[in-house]
DNA sequence: CATCGTTGTGTACACTCGTACGCATGGGAT
DNA sequence: ATCCCATGCGTACGAGTGTACACAACGATG
């Protein structure tokens, strides 16, 4: 019926295909340097994925899909009643100094988007949905967007910068946006 | 005593790679596709520079510098008295709806830097210059690159989802980041 | 048990790329 | 006028790529 040997096969390719863009970028991602780290011949690649764009694609849907169950597991664990900007700002620290490698697969996807149209509907899922999960802490949707907007930047210029991350700046900028005052945090400086 | 025959040459070839990368993307940036674009046999280019990261380099500093005296230029003639997330909200979409592909240029720049470390410093020096040219209209540094993160964010959701721009909701979240309140704009909703 | 088709593999081909290198060219010094 | 060498050019080479394709292995079907 299904494939018979090894059905986790085309799964492992997945699985190598994004360690490979993690290490070395979406430029690294080729036939032989997946079916190196996922251990399997290269033309197992080639058999599970016709095109390269296709590996391609399915590793940025896994990443992604991995990125927003991340995002909707705090974003639903959040205490509604906290002041969310605090949340925010400390939830974002923990990703930036944690798996930056995460960060870093996820912005490969908006770049690569930038030019390969086949991945602009990814990176906009990635967009709503993020803004859609957030939703539960801000006034109205335009603001949740804002406040996407503003993560990505400052995402962007920590992992562009290397400037150390200050979570009171950002708090304060985040509490801003949100619409209060950002004198409604614990530690308004 | 200078190069002999053609003093624009080299010039010509760093006009032809800003060329090239705002058509192609960094990826499709090669010897052969400058030469061609800057009509010069493909050695003028490789003795002009000795290896394509020089190249690239030398492209990615060049959009920068033209970016940087365009967001000069602008922020030096707003007039400091008007409502600045007014200002800043239609500059904005001036710029993506008029010359996207420089704004793309501009992203293709930070995305190199993402993995390319030499180009990190490149990438700061637009994300702190823009931010220092927009201290005229904010209340402090911080704030300034706030606004600059915010306003990155928001480039990205337009050009990622292509999703209209919409002025109002984007005046709003600068107002709102500039510390004043949403409403002092000249036509709040 | 024989046959067939699905699944998986190894190899080879056509192609592009960055770069090196030998050769032309023409101005400046003597 | 003659020589020299910085400047510029065309070509060729080795490496690496995506993909096609012929073959192997093995379960299902009669």
């Amino acid at each position: 019926m299904g494939r018979r040997y090894d059905p986790e096969r085309r799964q492992r390719i997945i699985d190598a295909a994004t360690a490979v863009v993690r290490e070395r970028g979406i430029v690294g991602l080729g036939h032989r340097a997946v079916a190196a780290a996922a251990d399997v011949p290269l033309g197992s690649t080639t058999y599970h994925f016709a095109t390269l764009d296709d590996l391609l694609i399915a590793a940025l849907r896994q990443i992604n899909a991995e990125w927003l169950a991340e995002v909707k597991r705090w974003a639903e664990g959040v205490d509604p009643a906290a002041p969310p900007a605090d949340e925010l700002a400390r939830w974002l620290e923990e990703q930036l100094t944690g798996d930056r490698a995460r960060m870093e697969l996820e912005y490969e996807l908006y770049f690569a988007a930038l030019r390969h149209e086949g991945l602009r509907p990814l990176a906009a899922e990635c967009l709503d949905e993020t803004a859609r999960l957030l939703t539960r802490l801000v006034p109205d949707a335009a603001t949740a967007r804002a406040v996407v907007a503003l993560m990505d930047g400052l995402t962007l210029q920590v992992l562009l910068a290397d400037r150390p991350y200050d979570r009171e700046d950002i708090r304060a900028a985040l509490a801003r946006i949100m619409g209060g005052n950002g004198a409604n945090g614990s530690t308004a400086g």
